[in-house]
DNA sequence: AAAAACCGTTGACATTTGTCAACGGTTTCT
DNA sequence: AGAAACCGTTGACAAATGTCAACGGTTTTT
C-alpha cells in the first residue's frame, strides 16, 4: 500500500530514497480507509492529518449560511487532502473534506511530517516542490476565475482536468467553477452545437 | 535602504541575523527605482527578479484579447513583486507588473535567492513561512471568489485591506475583485445607505 | 494656461447567471 | 422488487453584472 507513495515521492525528486528512509516512511504514514460520504475533516475541527490518496476520490468544500456547498478542491489518486490553514495555524477549519468514493489514504500529522522532512532530504525537497507547483496552480485558477467567463473557465477546466470531469458529477464541477449546475448544463449544451 | 528588508526578515523569523548575514543580504539585493507606470515585468518576458518593495505601490495584471486589464495582485511596502510561475519554470510570463507610484525596490535573482537560503538559515525559514502564509491567503481569496457575491467580496476586501482601498483607485480594486468599475461604484453606493 | 488624461458616477439597456419547480432516467438502499 | 435518493436537463422568470455613452471634476502633461 505504501508503494504508491514511495513511487510518488521518487518521481518528484531526483534524490533516490535509501531503504532506511523508505522504512521510516512506511512506519510513519498510517493507512486509513474511508467509506463513501465519510468525513476526513469536519467544519469546526482542527485539521490534524494530511492524507495522501492511494485510491479513491474526495472533495473539500464550505457550506454557506443557506446550506449551499461550495467545492474548493477535488482530489483523486496521488493528491493530498489537507486544510493548510487549519493544520498550520491550529485553528478550526471552515471546510469539510469527505470521501466521494470509497477511499484509501495514508495519513500523517504535521509534527510527523516536519520530523520526516528533517530526517529525509528527499522528503523536504518534495514538499518544497509540491508547494511551488501548488502555488502556481492556485495562481492560475485565481487568474482564470477573475478574468474569464463561466464558459471559458469550464473549457479550460475540462481541457486540463479530463479525469475530474469523468469522475465527479457535473454539479460538483459546477460548484468548483463557482456556478450552478443549471448554468453548467446550459453551457455544455451550447458548447456542443 | 536595506534596513527595511532586514527589519522585515527579522520580524518574520525568531532566529536573529548575524552581522555577517546582514552584510551578505545587503551585498546581494540590488536597489532599483521605478517611475510610475514603468514596467518591472512585461508580458512575454521571463521574470528574472523578485523585488521587495521598500517604498511605493505596484500592480500585477494580465491583458485579455479585448485589451482589458485584469488585476491579479496589488503590492505596497513590504510586499514581494514576482511572477512565481515564470521565475521558477523559466517560461514567458502572461502577466505585466508595473509601478503604480514611484517605487523603490530591492531586487534579487532566483539563483541568488537560492544561494542566500543556503547560507542563511533565517532566510530559508522566512521564505518557508512566507510561502505558507501566501498559500493560506490564496486559498481564502479563491474560496471567497467562488462562494460570495460581488458585494460580500468587496466588504471582506475592504475590511481586510483598508490600505489598498485608500491607495489604489476604485477601478483597480474592481478589477482585482473580478467586477467592473461601474458595478463596484453601485455596490458602494448601496452599502452607504 | 491650455489640453489631455484620468476617475468616479449615472442612466439605459443587454447579457449572464441564479432561482425555483418539475420531469424522467438512473443508481442506491432496504 | 419497490422506494428513495441522486443526477442532469429544461422552462419561466428574477437578480446580478456587464456594456456603452455621457458628464463633471480632478490631476497630469504639454
Amino acid at each position: 500500500m505504501h508503494a504508491k507513495l514511495i513511487a510518488y515521492i521518487s518521481q518528484y525528486v531526483n534524490l533516490p530514497l535509501t531503504s532506511e528512509e523508505q522504512a521510516l516512511i512506511v512506519a510513519t504514514f498510517q493507512p486509513k480507509k474511508l467509506r463513501k460520504k465519510q468525513y476526513f475533516l469536519q467544519e469546526g475541527d482542527v485539521c490534524k492529518y494530511a492524507g495522501f490518496i492511494v485510491k479513491g476520490a474526495m472533495r473539500q468544500y464550505s457550506v454557506d449560511h443557506k446550506g449551499v456547498e461550495h467545492i474548493v478542491h477535488l482530489f483523486v489518486e496521488n493528491y493530498w487532502a489537507n486544510d493548510r490553514e487549519s493544520s498550520t495555524m491550529l485553528t478550526p477549519s471552515v471546510y469539510n473534506i469527505d470521501a466521494w468514493e470509497d477511499t484509501e489514504l495514508l495519513i500523517i500529522t504535521r509534527a510527523e511530517m516536519l520530523d520526516l522532512m528533517d530526517k529525509i532530504p528527499a522528503m523536504a525537497q518534495m514538499i518544497r516542490l509540491m508547494d511551488e507547483r501548488n502555488a502556481i496552480v492556485n495562481q492560475r485558477r485565481l487568474s482564470s476565475t477573475i478574468s474569464n467567463t463561466a464558459e471559458k473557465r469550464y473549457e479550460e477546466f475540462a481541457a486540463h482536468h479530463q479525469q475530474f470531469v469523468q469522475r465527479f458529477p457535473q454539479h460538483l464541477i459546477a460548484s468548483y467553477l463557482g456556478i450552478t449546475k443549471e448554468t453548467l448544463s446550459r453551457i455544455r449544451k451550447q458548447g456542443t452545437k
